[in-house]
Formats: structure tokens, C-alpha cells, sequence
RNA sequence: UGGGGCGUCGACAAGCGGUAAGUCACGGGUCUUUGGAACCCGCAUUCGUAGGUUCGAAUCCUACCGCCCCAACCA
């Protein structure tokens, strides 16, 4: 989907994946190696990415994505895609298709894509030993009576009355329920483990409920029970022999119960089970980024609420949003090794994000002119009519890099904030009688100042030194200040979006006691210019194209807005600004 | 009134008993036909706090403080 112009062989592609250095190591790659040493699974590295198809992946599920697809590079193992259907209410083939190209997109093949529907036979077995065993057991309770036999925190959980039920009648009742014969509700199977245990996951939790009528977007009304996350997992790991299975910190109280499971159904020294692996789960911290906000539920509020634009609005931290904001892969997998894998719970700063952005943009993105507000310039002593061509570089610091011809004239346009007519102090842009370099082009010094009825200036009449075409000052003056500039008659008028963070807070979170998180929306996250005047070289971009406008940011050819000879510009980020800086500090 | 986890620079994050890596941000400078990029320099005598062990502690022990997670037939 990206063009780009033939980079000069100077230039290396950015971050070829082969290229991309190991990122040193973490308390994962510690495990991986004391297990490797330790010969716990013959050398063997299998980790997979599980994402639940209910929703759109964001950039917090790239940080897991590189983690696992990282950890494959790593130690020469395999990474699945794993889709964690088993939850057919919420699931929709919608997401599966989305979530795989974008996995695909980020610059991940997974060593096959695979489905937890696909274990619902081996699951179930599995359910059956387990009754077998005596170690689980279906129980008759409605949701809110088994809520209240489980406890609290405090208080120990009570045997259900249908705990004791024996083996056959167990048998039964769990296969009538696979047959269909019960309705939602009536039944579930539940882990006999320990009521009184402190840890809530472990006081007989649920393996498989009933839900009859609800239609699996993979399955269809195939089955009309679906076993649970903290039973299906662990097994789903087992049978695709997965070695480390890497989850985030809220699932660690789960841990136990992944642990029983395998401990309850895998091969023993005594004799063949169910299953061979023993696979472990390790956990992390998840990614929390200022400026943003990354919870499924308040993502799905931007969205419904009409805040932004679908999931793939340029501001959604989503991947579909990051891409059509012109963040490209390498980008993301560059942040992603940036910001490392632990266990304590942070919050980056979006400024390394962005970092990751231009770092990567800046070798990869040709260079060209844009004027986005712009102030005509009439050159005095350039004549009327009279047209010429500059050669511009592409690529400036690049020698030998390919070039395009701009057109001049002797009316311009110049960015309106390139203007001042009382100049501050260390100002190095145009104001009256100050010279400057319009870039590629000539020197120009302003001599007059054009406003209208209300004061506001309207056109600069300015004239050019005659010898200096191309830029270079004859005589070797210096001048500071360099312009980026587009002949007025040539130029070409575009659409350009100017995005911007969401929020105005770092963390959307902190809103004054009682006020919604949605009050820390940013109400200029997107300003969107009808008239900007671009150099004519861009009529002929193809969507998907990145391009820096010299002095201003990056911009991204709108994949979907564009048309063909007008492309639409998403403002992916901009350049960093001194003179912004400067500016600030001293108001 | 329970259980589990985590606390190293403004933000991430190495460190694993031998005397605080790196990145971003920030500040200063060089260079510059992008106030961009690049390059150079600076930026934790100190590791939540208080004790203890040790020749030596961010690393071990104890206590305390703070933050996060857990009571869905969601994942």
C-alpha cells in the first residue's frame, strides 16, 4: 500500500526485519533461557498470540504481538495465531478477518492460525475425564445462587447441594447438555477444587455453561455448550504444544487454575492422559500510553458515540487507525522494542511513539513543498508570465538523490506564520526589509507590507536577489531563515487533515472527581484545511503514500479519501519544533 | 476483615552481593538551503521508607508505606 521515491543506496531501508537488533532481554527471555538450560522443553519455543475475535487489535495488542512474534525470531521457535472463540456472543468472523491482516500488517506470519473452536471435540473429552476422575461435577444452581454459595473474599465458599453427585450421574447430565436437551442456565459443569481457597478462581469455577441458542460464527449451532477462558486455554495451549504462554498481569490470579488443568489432564510418568506439553504461563504488564486510551469499553464509546470517524479514525489508537494515520509497521515494532516487557505497571509517554515515527519517517519519507495557510508573495522584479523550473531534491542530505522540477513564478505562496511584521527577537523567518531563502528557489527580501480593510495583511511584495538560483547566497551571506514555498498559478489545492492526540490530559483518566473521561477529549484533534497549495508534484501521488512537507510533519495519502490526482493528506506526525519551543518560553 | 503482584532519573527500562546500562523527554553546543536530520556534552553519590546481615546491598533479611489486580456461566 506504501509507494515511496527509488531511495538512494546510500540510504538502507528502514528496519528491514532482518535488520531490526535483538532488543535486549527481559524476565521472559530469562525464563525462556533457564529453561533452555534446563532442557524443560528440549529447546522448544512455541508462543502464540490469542486474541478474543470481538474486537479491533490497538497498538496495546501490538506490544503482545511483537512480544510473541519476537520471541519465535528469537529462539528460532513457532508463533501461532490463535483466535480465543470461545465466547460466541460477543464473536464475529467481522474481527477474525481484521485482526489477521492486521497481525499480517504489523509484519507477523504466524506458523499457522488456528482457532480454540477448533479443540471444542478435545475439550470436551477432556471435560469427560475430568468428570471420570471425580474432579468435576455438573452443578444445577442459577448464576445468582452459585455467586452466592461461592463467597467473598472473606467468607469461605459453601458446597453446592449438587456437589456430591456421583460419577454416572455426572456423565449423564454433562452429555445431556451437550445434547441439547437443557436450556441456558439450568446447568453448568464446574472443577471440583477447594471452596475454601483464597483465591476465588480456585473455589470450583465454571468449565462449560449452556448456550443453546446462540449460533458460533465457526461452529454454527454445532454445540450448544462452550467451555470457559480458564479451562479452554490451558488446553488450547497444551494441544498445539505451546511452551510459554504469555498472557497479561490481570490473569495471573488465574494461573492456579491453568496450572490444575494441566496438572489434572496431561501425561504423568505413571501413564498416558490427554495430553503431553505441560506449557507455562507467564505474565506481563500491559501497554498504557498518555494521551490515550486503549479499554475496549471506552474505545467502543469513541465510536458509538460518534467522537470519532469508526474504528479506523487516524486519531484510534487502534491498528486500523495507526495505519491510516501513516504510522507504518517498522514504526510500531521499533516503539514496541523501545518500550521493553515487565511486570510493573507503567505508562509511556506517546513522545517515544512519535519518536518511533519520525525516526523511521525520516529515511523513508520523500521531501516536499506544502503550503498549508497560505500568504501570497508577488516577487516585483521577477516578470509577468515568465515561468522556470527548479531541481528539488527529494531526499536533501542523500547525495545523488533523485530530484523533480518545481515551478516558479512571480506570484507565491508562503506559510502565513513564515510572516511577521514586527519581528521578535531571533526571528530568522520574512518580515519587513529581512531576507530569507525560498528553499530550492532564490533569496527574497520584503519590501512592502499589503493589508486589507480590517488590517490584516493580505500579500507581501517582495524582490529577489537575481543570483541566487537554487538558494546560495553569490556572495556567501548568510541567511538564516529558509522558506518552503509553491507558485501561486501551479499550485495545486488540496485537502489536508491535521490530526492531533485525542485527549488533553496524559491520562484521560485524571478528570476532576465526577466529570466523565470523555470531557479530557481534545477538541481540536482534528482541523481539516479545504485550501492548502501544494507543489504540483503531488497531484500524481498514490494512495498510501508517505512524504514529509518540508518544515511541517509527515502526511500520509488518505488510503480512502483520496481520488485519483487529488490525494487527501493525514498529517501522520509533526516535525519537532525549536522555534515552537523558543516561542513558548519566552511568552 | 482475605489473597496475589509491583515499587531504580520527568517517562520507559537494564541491573540478579562488588560499588547505577540504554532510550525518550529535558538543557547546552556544533553543523545545516527543513529553527528537521546528524553529531557532541550535560542530566539518579542513588535505587518507596526505616532498620538489619555483610569487608561490601538496588540486589539478602525484617518492618512499614504506596500503587495495581481478584468475588463474570467475559476474555
Amino acid at each position: 500500500m506504501s509507494t515511496s521515491e527509488p531511495r538512494p543506496a546510500a540510504i538502507p531501508p528502514a528496519a528491514a526485519q532482518s535488520s531490526e537488533a535483538t532488543p535486549t532481554g527481559n524476565f521472559i527471555t530469562d525464563r525462556i533461557d533457564a529453561d533452555n538450560q534446563a532442557g524443560t522443553y528440549g529447546g522448544r519455543v512455541a508462543t502464540r498470540f490469542p486474541p478474543e475475535p470481538n474486537g479491533y487489535l490497538h497498538i496495546g495488542h501490538a506490544k503482545s504481538i511483537c512480544l510473541n512474534f519476537g520471541l519465535m525470531g528469537r529462539y528460532s521457535g513457532t508463533c501461532n495465531l490463535r483466535f480465543d472463540d470461545t465466547n460466541p456472543e460477543t464473536e464475529e468472523v467481522e474481527y477474525v478477518e481484521s485482526i489477521e491482516g492486521d497481525v499480517r500488517w504489523l509484519g507477523f506470519s504466524p506458523t499457522a492460525v488456528l482457532y480454540a473452536s477448533d479443540y471444542y471435540q478435545g475439550i470436551y473429552d477432556c471435560a469427560e475425564q475430568l468428570i471420570l476422575d471425580g474432579k468435576a461435577y455438573v452443578d444445577s444452581l442459577s448464576v445468582e445462587e452459585l455467586r452466592q454459595y461461592r463467597g467473598n473474599y472473606y467468607i469461605k465458599g459453601i458446597e453446592s447441594p449438587y456437589r456430591s453427585r456421583g460419577v454416572d450421574e455426572n456423565l449423564d447430565l454433562f452429555r445431556r447438555m451437550r445434547a441439547g436437551e437443557f436450556e441456558d442456565g439450568q446447568h453448568v459443569l464446574r472443577a471440583k477444587i477447594d471452596l475454601a481457597s483464597q483465591n476465588m478462581n480456585l473455589r470450583d469455577p465454571p468449565l462449560y455453561r449452556i448456550r443453546k441458542n446462540t449460533p458460533h460464527h465457526r461452529t454454527g449451532s454445532t454445540w450448544p455448550i462452550y467451555p470457559t477462558y480458564d479451562y479452554a486455554h490451558p488446553l488450547s495451549d497444551a494441544f498445539e504444544g505451546i511452551t510459554h504462554s504469555i498472557c497479561t498481569l490481570e490473569f495471573e490470579a488465574h494461573r492456579p487454575l491453568y496450572d490444575w488443568c494441566i496438572h489434572e489432564l496431561a501425561d504423568t510418568p505413571a501413564g498416558k492422559r490427554l495430553f503431553r506439553s505441560r506449557p507455562q504461563q507467564i505474565e506481563f504488564a500491559r501497554l498504557a500510553l498518555t494521551y490515550t486510551v486503549l479499554s475496549k469499553r471506552k474505545l467502543i464509546e469513541l465510536v458509538k458515540g460518534g467522537h470519532v470517524h469508526g474504528w479506523d479514525d487516524p486519531r484510534m489508537p487502534t491498528l486500523a487507525g495507526l495505519r491510516r494515520r501513516g504510522i507504518t509497521p517498522e514504526a510500531l515494532r521499533a516503539f514496541c522494542d523501545r518500550i521493553g516487557v515487565a511486570r510493573r505497571d507503567s505508562m509511556v509517554d506517546v513522545a517515544l511513539l512519535e519518536h518511533s515515527i519520525r525516526d523511521n519517517l525520516n529515511d523513508k519519507a520523500p521531501r516536499v513543498m506544502a503550503v498549508l495557510n497560505p500568504l501570497k508573495v508577488v516577487i516585483t522584479n521577477y516578470p509577468e508570465g515568465k515561468t522556470e523550473e527548479f531541481d528539488a531534491p527529494y531526499f536533501p542530505d542523500v547525495p545523488g538523490s533523485p530530484t523533480r522540477k518545481v515551478p516558479f513564478s512571480r506570484t507565491l505562496y508562503i506559510e502565513r506564520d513564515d510572516f511577521k511584521e514586527v519581528p521578535p527577537k531571533k526571528w530568522y523567518r520574512l518580515s519587513p526589509g529581512k531576507e530569507i531563502r525560498l528553499r530550492w528557489a532564490c533569496l527574497i527580501t520584503c519590501h512592502e507590507v499589503i493589508k486589507d480593510a480590517s488590517g490584516e495583511v493580505v500579500e507581501l511584495r517582495c524582490t529577489m536577489d537575481e543570483n541566487s538560483r537554487g538558494g546560495n547566497a553569490p556572495d556567501g551571506r548568510k541567511v538564516l531563515g529558509t522558506s518552503h514555498w509553491v507558485s501561486a498559478p501551479h499550485a495545486l489545492k488540496s485537502e489536508v487533515r491535521l490530526y492531533d492526540r485525542l485527549f488533553r490530559l496524559p491520562n484521560p483518566a485524571d478528570v476532576p472527581e465526577g466529570q466523565d473521561w470523555k470531557t479530557a477529549l481534545n477538541p481540536d484533534s482534528l482541523q481539516i484545511i479545504d485550501g492548502a497549495m501544494l507543489e504540483p508534484s503531488l497531484a500524481t501521488s498514490e494512495p498510501g503514500r508517505h512524504v514529509q512537507f518540508e518544515r511541517i510533519g509527515y502526511f500520509f495519502a488518505d488510503p480512502l479519501r483520496s481520488k485519483p490526482g487529488a490525494p487527501v493528506w493525514n498529517r501522520t506526525v509533526t516535525l519537532k519544533d525549536t522555534w515552537a519551543k523558543l516561542e513558548a518560553k519566552g511568552s
